[in-house]
This record gives structure tokens, C-alpha cells and sequence, in this order.
DNA sequence: GTTGTGACGGGTC
DNA sequence: CGACCCGCCACAA
């Protein structure tokens, strides 16, 4: 038992992320919770880092608000839009910068 | 060891 | 509905 929090904090979250189905989106509390913490910002930070980018679809991970949040490390502009065409392309819903919260998938309540 | 900040969350105004 | 504030954990300087 670790005496720290968890030195592969940032692992879990990619594991997480990846076990996401396609056309649906998670939340990055949803992840901490999954990781039984409440380090929903470190969550961010983990993806922020993405060192899977190609193996993890951090592009699925929204706020809890439905906000897409940001993506490769930009809280707006072009970048953020692409995550959200990238989702509507998987057939979850994109209104302005929210996706529906239907189709956000709550890893636990 | 302390400080600051963040791809956050929830509550309040 | 938008703006503001506080609280949360992890990490970098």
C-alpha cells in the first residue's frame, strides 16, 4: 500500500479511458470515481499529458456539465472543435461545446 | 517543504 | 443561463 497517493494515477486514467465505448462520452469525475479518488482535476492533468494518444480516446472524456472541456492541452479553439466533430462522427451528440449527458457514461453513481 | 495552478465539480449570486 | 467562488487532488517549479 502505497504511503503516497498513487504513483500510477495517470495509468489508471488512460486505462479507464480506454475501456470507454465508442459513440458514448465519460466524465472526467466519473473517471475518479471509477479510480475511488476525488482527483477529478489530476484526471485532466493525466489526459492533458496523453503520453496514448493514440490509444487512448481522451476525446471521449467531457465535464459532468456535458462541456467537452479541451482538448491537446487547449481549453478552447479549433482543437476543442475537432473533439466534438470527432465524437458527433461516433454518433454521440454535440450541442455548441456540450455533448448530451444521454450519452455520457457514468462509470459510477 | 511551500506555493501555485489545472482538459474539474458543485454550489452560490 | 452566465459569472463567480470555493474545494478537491496531483504535479511542477
Amino acid at each position: 500500500m502505497p504511503k503516497t497517493t498513487s504513483p500510477n494515477f495517470a495509468e489508471k486514467v488512460y486505462a479507464l479511458c480506454q475501456k470507454i465505448p465508442r459513440g458514448k462520452v465519460t466524465t472526467y469525475g466519473a473517471i475518479a470515481r471509477a479510480l475511488h479518488t476525488k482527483a477529478y482535476r489530476a484526471v485532466g492533468q493525466a489526459l492533458k499529458c496523453n503520453p496514448y494518444a493514440h490509444g487512448v480516446p481522451c476525446h471521449r472524456v467531457v465535464r459532468s456539465d456535458g462541456s467537452v472541456g479541451g482538448f491537446k492541452g487547449k481549453t478552447e479553439g479549433k482543437e476543442v472543435e475537432e473533439k466534438i466533430k470527432m465524437l458527433k462522427k461516433e454518433g454521440v451528440r454535440v450541442e455548441k461545446y456540450k455533448v448530451d449527458l444521454k450519452n455520457v457514461m457514468r462509470i459510477k453513481v
